[in-house]
DNA sequence: CATAGACATGAACGATCGTTCAAGTTAATA
DNA sequence: TATTAACTTGAACGATCGTTCATGTCTATG
């Protein structure tokens, strides 16, 4: 063996999520990576393939973020609802410093077709992995008495995606000051039907 | 004057758009809209200048659709509140049809970034045109007495927006089935501040 | 019928796309 | 130190990108 010391695996695929996730797929070309991840074009398909198989480890990169950093936070809060607010209040509060105000996952889901419907699938995959998640900690809060029981955690979860999805979303589309959307975040959080 | 009968223009734009729907901007590709739109790249180019010319056009168009629709909605309910929610639901339900579940403006913002500036303006300029008719509607609404007047019209507005695009997000991200959506349709417009 | 001018045509342009691969470089092993 | 295998390199490939423009086609007018 030898010359296997170099390059970081890892660093090269937080580069390249950070790429895709700022331009999309299709807007990313390999020269942009080739500069980004600072590999030339032989090492990049030696290690990932293709363009889409580069784009499949950054989404499950993506993935493994997204759950460490909600699991970070229900650590943090002590509780696993509080977690989950601090999470989304995290989530849809806007962040110069991030590639993207959206969700990867969803800007993915929003640009693929079925052109390229391994990728779409993964994306949704990850995303439902997410809800999941959320569903579980719903669960979890309602056996340790956090959270009334009568409210079903799969549909909560659901509702919770939906309105972050949203939110988001509106973020991106109009340049709205972020005091006023934590308002809205707040009646959202206050309004029926989970009661959070 | 001389051969200038032959083709027409809306019919080019709209089909134009309906592409653009479809695949989004970056994987849609000036040959593909030469096949769809049956033009020939000098006739396009005479007519909208670029590629993002002919983008142009379809958002303006898509908006002009959107604003007739809702418009008619509202026309058909003979109730403003009524004829909103109809629009909604209707914006909310899977359709086979249609180029994509989606919304294109929300496409549109959730792709492009500021290489694309001029259209990712006007996309947000769009879905702000939109936005504002819903508030004029819910302000019409009270003056006729349909909703109480203790909401804001612009606040309940930005919330309906929020939860459109959301639950559209949503639909796009999970196959899940129509009954099940409406029921979350429902629930969401019963749902607190608005109670429509 | 000839002319003029608006419009349609599609071959072709330079640029860039995703990708390949022969050649070079490196460090552990014999 | 010579060998070997893992890894890097970047020139180059054919395909396709958005776009241009010389040429052809058509119809209203003189």
């Amino acid at each position: 063996m030898a010359n296997n010391s170099k390059f970081n695996r890892q660093e090269a695929i937080h580069a390249a999520m950070a790429l895709y996730w700022e331009k999309g797929f299709h807007a990313t070309s390999m020269r942009n990576l080739q500069d980004t991840i600072d590999m030339r074009p032989g090492s990049i398909y030696a290690q990932f393939g293709s363009k889409e198989g580069l784009f499949k480890e950054a989404i499950k990169h993506y993935l493994t973020m997204s759950l460490t950093q909600l699991a970070n936070s229900v650590d943090t809060s002590g509780s696993k609802i509080e977690g989950l607010k601090s999470f989304i209040k995290t989530a849809v509060t806007r962040n110069e410093s991030a590639p993207s105000n959206m969700c990867m996952l969803v800007k993915t889901i929003s640009e693929l077709t079925q052109d390229n419907s391994a990728l779409l699938s993964a994306a949704k995959q990850a995303l439902n992995t997410v809800e999941k998640e959320f569903s579980n900690l719903i669960a979890q809060a309602q056996e340790e008495g956090e959270l009334d029981k009568s409210v079903d955690p799969t549909r909560l979860a659901k509702i919770l995606q939906i309105n972050i999805m949203g939110m988001r979303m509106y973020i991106q589309a109009n340049d709205c000051n972020s005091a006023e959307m934590i308002t809205l975040v707040d009646d959202i959080f206050d309004s029926a039907p989970w009661k959070m």
